[in-house]
Formats: C-alpha cells, structure tokens, sequence
DNA sequence: ATCCAGGGAGAAG
DNA sequence: CTTCTCCATGGA
C-alpha cells in the first residue's frame, strides 16, 4: 500500500467526502473509503495531516483525483474575505473541501440519477447499480463493486437498471448508454470550452441546466460552473435577497458575481446550508 | 396524508 | 419565449 501524506489546513476528508460532490465512499477504520471508476483509496484525517493510501500504481490518479496540486488556502481565503457574509462563514466553515477530479462519465450517469432526488437516495442507487452490473473486486478486505461500463449497464436492461430505484429517469440512463456505446465519447468533451460543453451536456436526454452544472464542475473541473438545486435557491432568497425564480438566471447572477471561482463558492454554500446551518442555529 | 429531495421533458399558454 | 404539469421513490 502507498500513502499520499498532505496537511489538513485546506484538506478535510469528511468534508470533501460528504459535501455532495460524490456518491460512492464510505465510513471505514479511521476515515473513510473512496470509489472511483475500479479504483479504491483509504483516506482520513490525522495529526494535522490528510492522509489517502491506494494501491503504488493508483498513486497517481488520487493525487489527480484529490486535486492536490491546487492551492484552496488562496480560494478560501479570498471567500472569506469576501463582502457576502454567508460567504464568508461558509468558507471559514468549509475550507477544507476540495474540487474532486471525478470522471466525466461517471458523473455524467450519476448527476442523471440526482435529478429530483435525495442524497441518500441517489448513494443508494448508486451501490445497487454497481452491485447489478459492475465488477466485485476487493480492497483492504472489504468487498466492493465498481462503476460499471455503459456496455455492462445497456446489456443490464430496463428490468435490472429500475430496480436501482431510480423509477422514471431509468430511460434516460439507458439512452445514454447506447449513445456511449455507439461511440459517443464523454471525456473527449473535455476540449471544448465551459459554454460550449454545457451546451452538449443538455443535449442529453434528462440533462438540464442544473446536471449539466454539476457535470461541468465536478466531471471536468470547470470552476465557472454554478449549479443552483434547492439548497442554493434557498442561499439566494434568504441570504442574497433575491428575487428571481428562473433557476438559469441564478447561475448566471452567481457567476457574474463570483467570477471563475464561483464553482468553489457554490460547494461552500451547498454544504453550508444543506448540513451546517442547522446545526449552528443553537 | 402531504411534502420534499443536488430537476427535466413535453405540452400549453 | 415563459409557465404548468407530470414524472417514481421513500423518508420525514
């Protein structure tokens, strides 16, 4: 095993884990387990430090994958620094969550199951699509499955694929995966620019304005993204005083007002306002 | 029982 | 162009 050793000033496991960008990972030892694609890593915080141990030859894929390279202190500080005081505590709270590098694909079938849903209930899904069609493999002992090929979910069927639960958007997840198989190529989208990609996403049946958001941000680490779900609408009416009701002319009131950092800001205060709000108010 | 969840498609206005 | 209705599911 192989362990990447980072600081936990700007790298909070439990929250990168639990702030909505990812689905698959779960309480284990000390910390937590991550899946992505076939891959695996052990991760948790101790002594100051964030510590991820995978496999030596997935060694390079979390470092990637954690987006270690990147320097949050300056993002976060410039959100606390901010003039938005829901900002401002958002950011102090949550500073150390960090933008995952996710994959397209994966994300693209994931935020596709999100849609007027819960968390819980798309992590459900989730699990049970990779149990019905993906690859049990196992890592430190524990057993999982992992995120299936668009061949393997299309040759699953309609019957296996709403047995995941995941009711009327089962079509959409099928379509999608006989386009993949006819040669359409998600990752291949990444050349194009933000606008233009998010175009393409909403292309897709059962993508709109607010998946194609979260794709953009958390399947090709565009920035200048701003998904605005429930949470957020909630964030612009009680603590931006907002008025409009049009969702895509949130986004755009959002990005022009946070400019390129705005897909970091957005993570703060979903997180803040669907988990930590709450728990302040006492 | 009704409402809600990381909304979107299609129809109607 | 904008607004309305319906869509499966399960937990609160």
């Amino acid at each position: 095993m192989e362990k990447i050793i980072f600081s936990a000033e700007n790298f909070n496991v439990k929250d990168t884990l639990e702030c909505g960008q990812i689905f698959r990972f779960r309480p284990f030892g000390k910390g937590f387990l991550v899946f992505s694609l076939d891959k695996s890593a052990y991760c948790y915080n101790e002594n100051g430090l964030a510590i991820i141990e995978c496999e030596p030859c997935d060694k390079d894929y979390f470092y990637n994958f954690f987006d270690l390279d990147r320097d949050y202190a300056f993002i976060a500080d410039l959100a606390i620094k901010s003039s938005f005081s829901t900002l401002q505590k958002s950011a102090s709270a949550g500073k150390g969550i960090r933008i995952l590098n996710q994959d397209s694909e994966e994300m693209l079938f994931s935020f596709i199951f999100s849609q007027n849903n819960n968390i819980p209930r798309i992590k459900s899904s989730i699990e049970k699509l990779c149990a019905f069609c993906g690859e049990k493999k196992c890592f430190m002992g524990v057993e999982y499955f992992t995120f299936p090929t668009a061949n393997a979910i299309l040759s699953a069927g309609k019957e296996i694929i709403n047995g995941t639960g995941i009711g009327y958007r089962t079509d959409y997840v099928l379509t999608l995966a006989q386009s993949i198989v006819n040669g359409f190529d998600v990752k291949s989208l990444n050349k194009l620019p933000t606008a233009q990609l998010r175009e393409k996403l909403i292309s897709i049946k059962g993508v709109g304005e607010k998946v194609a958001n979260c794709v953009t941000l958390f399947g090709y680490h565009r920035s200048d993204s701003f998904p605005v779900d429930t949470w957020i609408e909630k964030v612009y009416r009680e603590d931006f005083s907002g008025a409009l009701t049009d969702r895509k002319k949130i986004t755009e009131f959002f990005l022009h007002l946070f400019g390129e950092n705005a897909g970091y800001y957005q993570q703060y205060l979903f997180y803040y306002k669907r988990s930590l709000e709450k728990l302040e108010k006492r």
